[in-house]
DNA sequence: AATGAAATGAGAGCGCG
DNA sequence: CGCGCTCTCATTTCATT
């Protein structure tokens, strides 16, 4: 669920310091208040607030999936028979829930679900699309793209009017 | 460039507290310790140590894309005509250069490249398209999923054995 | 109503055993 | 690796515009 909570009203400032946290956000706020042209406690206010509002919804860390041994990225579109809301529903849930899948979208076009999946190796996709695509009798087709390079990774939001 | 700068050794500790920061940065040392059972200096150099190793690659803030105006997301499937290396690379850092481009993978499969982007509204995209694909001759072909719902959002990695 | 300066407190960073 | 200290930075208070 998607839940927009207030109307967020956000000036110039509140841009500038997203732009730096979306970077990193273990800046120090003085560092900030100084780049932006505020105090430590003014961006500290601004930065409260915009958590609260939901505006940032997390601070992560960032990991190397290849550190991991998770160095396989794979692409997946899937295709489902039936689109009812029940069973759009339980497709999200049950992709939702597996670990492997980084990110999940119900999309239109060609494809229903769009998937982005990391694994450490082939043999752990193919074990997944058992699981996942095979034995889900409402699947009716997938088509798997492998990641040969990670050009630009990120969830970074363009800040800038 | 994907650069894996050492062989990481990484342990049961290492991992649990991973798994902590990709949740929440924020958490303090003292509770990681707590939840993985070590002293909080300890975790503190296990974190600076995979910091320098590049396992952690960088601490930022997630945003909410539609608080910041940016309310669509769209997969796109690009095929291009001539897949030589400098033609690539060319269309890679072209890629990159853009904002509204959140990811870029370059893949195998019946695509070349896959892009998840944001922008504000339809028109935005219809821009973008303009520019990057109809204006590249290159490109032979693109398919377009725009999202309806964003499942599941992250760059999380399975971080369990 | 939001800001900045100064005081307080929590947590990170570092040397020690 | 854990214990202690120190010091930076986050947080609160308060006067100001």
């Amino acid at each position: 669920m998607s839940r927009s909570v207030k109307s967020p009203q956000l000036d110039a400032f509140d841009r500038k310091i997203l732009a730096i946290l979306q970077r990193d956000n273990s800046t120090p706020q003085r560092t900030i208040g100084d780049a932006v042209g505020l105090s430590a406690p003014a961006v500290q206010r601004r930065i409260k607030r915009m958590a609260e509002e939901g505006v940032i919804q997390a601070n992560v860390a960032v990991l190397d999936p290849a550190a991991l041994g998770q160095s396989i990225t794979i692409f997946v579109e899937v295709e489902v028979i039936s689109e009812t809301a029940k069973q759009i529903e339980e497709a999200k849930s049950q992709f939702a829930a597996a670990p492997e899948i980084q990110q999940c979208y119900y999309v239109t076009g060609e494809a229903d679900f769009v998937l982005v999946i990391v694994v450490p190796a082939m043999a752990d996709y193919e074990a997944l699309t058992r699981r996942l695509f095979f034995g889900n009798n409402n699947v009716k087709r997938f088509r798997t793209f492998v990641a040969m390079d990670r050009v630009k990774v990120g969830l970074s939001v363009p800040v800038e009017r």
